[in-house]
DNA sequence: CCCGTAACGGTTGAT
DNA sequence: TCATCAACCGTTACG
């Protein structure tokens, strides 16, 4: 269940534990480092710890991406029952069949792709463990093959919302194995660690969905936007200090598509920048660096 | 002081 | 329907 309202960390933040910080504040993590502020600087003003900060950044120059990584869910097994099955049945009209023969049978039987299609040392194993004593655990096969090879499609539904289209273009794969990160190709097959299929990406569903009647308050889109994983209450989320800011902007989806780096310079104009209550910080008169900024 | 990262307690979602 | 489990989360604290 999700919490109203969150915990607050030692910078004085909101944050619901064990929950992705909302988009709008990792956007804008993200759009204060390219503008040249130091991560300590917006670890203070947006009162999110240094670590989720510099575990952020991180990531997105790794990846090109903001968004969170998926949550949840089981990896998908290559070794299904039905793939399990299809060996069984190759080993057993070819007893001397090599593994690697069996791969390739996977494959041009149309039973796995080249991406969900196990590695000759899985079906060595199957082989030796499931296999090999086989007795009869047919049953258990047939129960579950509708599974349709696995398509690496979607496999998550994050409800994300986020707009930016280059977020999907950039957005790499981790470190998807095996699967060759088309830079800027939408059609890009998802496999495992990823997170986000293109539908999700572009899905701006959550955003549309919920704002049936056209502009929607700030506050019902930033908390529509930043979303799904707090529900806000609408008007009382606790991250509402932010929420005139990006919501904007990435609804707007205004940035981004200058083709050149993501996050265009421009977009820091962002209006209000609000009302970043942090901007007493200012007061403190450390640094204007930061106060100019917004 | 800054920053990377491990440990921690937490949530999520496919199986 | 419920439990399990492995993935991720952000904060904290340490180096």
């Amino acid at each position: 269940m999700e919490p109203a309202f969150g915990e607050v960390n030692q910078l004085g933040g909101v944050f619901v534990n064990g929950r992705p910080l909302p988009n709008a504040i990792r956007l804008r993590i993200v759009e204060l480092a390219q503008l040249g502020i130091r991560p300590c600087d917006i670890s203070r003003q947006l009162r999110v710890s240094h670590g989720c900060v510099s575990k952020i950044l991180a990531r997105y120059n790794e990846t090109g991406s903001i968004l969170p990584g998926a949550i949840g869910g089981s990896k998908p097994r290559v070794t299904t029952p039905t793939v399990v099955k299809h060996i069984r049945t190759y080993k057993q009209r070819d007893p001397g069949i090599f593994a690697w023969e069996i791969r390739d049978r996977l494959l041009a039987d149309g039973v796995c792709d080249k991406y969900n299609v196990p590695s000759v040392s899985s079906i060595s194993r199957i082989l030796r463990n499931k296999i090999g004593n086989l007795a009869q655990q047919s049953h258990y096969d047939s129960y579950k093959q509708h599974q349709p090879a696995p398509q690496p499609a979607l496999p998550y539904n994050h409800i994300y919302s986020y707009p930016s289209p280059i977020t999907a273009a950039a957005a790499k794969v981790p470190t998807p194995p095996g699967v060759p990160a088309i830079p800027g190709s939408v059609a890009m097959p998802r496999t495992w660690p990823s997170s986000h299929s293109v539908t999700d990406i572009l899905g701006i569903r959550s955003i549309t969905d919920q704002a049936p009647n056209g502009l929607p308050a700030v506050s019902s889109f930033v908390s529509a936007s930043s979303m799904a994983p707090y529900p806000a209450p609408a008007q009382v989320s606790p991250y509402m200090t932010y929420s005139a800011a990006p919501s904007g902007y990435v609804a707007g989806h205004g940035w981004q598509h200058t083709g050149g780096t993501p996050l265009s310079p421009h977009n820091c104009d962002i209006p209000a920048s609000l009302a970043f209550k942090g901007m007493q910080a200012a007061r403190e008169g450390s640094h204007s660096v930061t106060a100019s900024a917004l």
